[in-house]
DNA sequence: GTCTATAAAGAGATAGAC
DNA sequence: GTCTATCTCTTTATAGAC
């Protein structure tokens, strides 16, 4: 029994081993230009092993994203409901979302591998999109339905407007290289963006 | 000489018809998915054809791309200078984005080909940025600058705000199947954005 | 379960006829 | 310039020893 429950560790281990080799490979050479060599390779095991554990190159794959993206970045948001001081709330929002992203190498590359595979793995996207990207953008609607005195006049698009921006420097800046061209600070954005969504409120003016 | 034009002509015909055909497949299957042997078929041609025309897959991809961003796309928006009533205007420049791109297969397969071989193809994200993307912002930068009466406060980042959430609502919910999810209309995104970008002016309260 | 060796198919690129 | 046929290397996936 010990035995049993030893092997099993040994093979979990293993099986952590090939997918964080699987993530560096396909992160960076992408979804077909991954060869199962390399990733053997890159994870230190056999090729054979990985057959072991996970029955073909798609089932990898798929294995690797679905982890990544429920285990790491589901609780991008942690509260269940937002509350403060408009301006202080949305600084704190849009910062925790440029440090979990922006600054992690491992989001960006998740993210640019769910674009380019979206064709061929569209359920992948679409598990994307609900566990990162639907939370963060619902909570935010709530609380813009919760404080009218801000002046939104359409929370859900507004809150696509707010996360959007910041996706979209995300991808600009970091993934099109936009930063080597024409760099432009976060700071700047975000005090722009919090300025956009807090001029309108009846408490300002 | 008469025959010598005509081999010219019937030479260029085929060059069409190659970077068609590589066109479909690079846009399904991306760049390390795509073989040679799929694009002379989806052509037309025989794949010594390809390669007396192109020297080998990396120069196809790259003749690609350029011609199509730098032909299709250049003149994204037409005009040296944004003028008029700033709703008005916004709303323009917003639909004539909208409809260029969301409503363009090949423009968002673009995109998304940009996004996916950004690491291998660094100078070809760069073209793309400084062609289709930094042009529109530049404009936009300008005429928030020529109007202060907006009361938008860094012209820059509010036009990195604008057109980025265009490209992240087009990425969303085209790409990454976000309206099959939950449909958010684009009419909805750009009222809500316009508003955004005019309500601190001095003329309206 | 894990390894080395290999089978079978597909890839990029070229040779040679016309 | 264009085609058919082919060469060589790499790919996914499996066989068989331990």
């Amino acid at each position: 029994m010990t035995l049993a429950v030893s092997h099993s560790l040994t093979s979990d281990r293993k099986k952590e081993k090939i997918l964080q080799g699987a993530m560096q490979v396909f992160f960076r050479d992408g979804y077909a230009g991954t060869s199962m060599d390399r990733v053997a390779i890159e994870a230190g095991v056999s090729k054979q092993t990985i057959y072991s554990h996970f029955h073909d190159k798609e089932s990898l794959f798929k294995a690797l994203i679905e982890q990544l993206t429920i285990a790491r970045f589901q609780a991008l948001f942690e509260s269940d409901q937002l509350s403060g001081e408009p301006d202080q709330l949305l600084r704190q929002l849009a910062e925790t979302y440029l440090l979990k992203v922006a600054e992690d190498r491992e989001y960006l590359s998740l993210l640019k591998v769910i674009i380019a595979e979206s064709s061929r793995f569209p359920e992948m996207a679409k598990l994307y999109y609900q566990t990162v990207i639907q939370r963060g953008r619902q909570l935010l609607s709530q609380y813009f339905d919760a404080h009218p005195e801000l002046g939104i006049k359409d929370a859900e698009a507004a809150s696509h407007i707010f996360f959007g921006s910041l996706v979209s420097f995300v991808v600009v800046q970091e993934i099109i290289h936009g930063k080597e061209i024409m760099p432009l600070s976060s700071q700047n954005l975000v005090d722009c963006l919090i300025d956009l969504m807090v001029r309108g409120s009846t408490f300002k003016s």
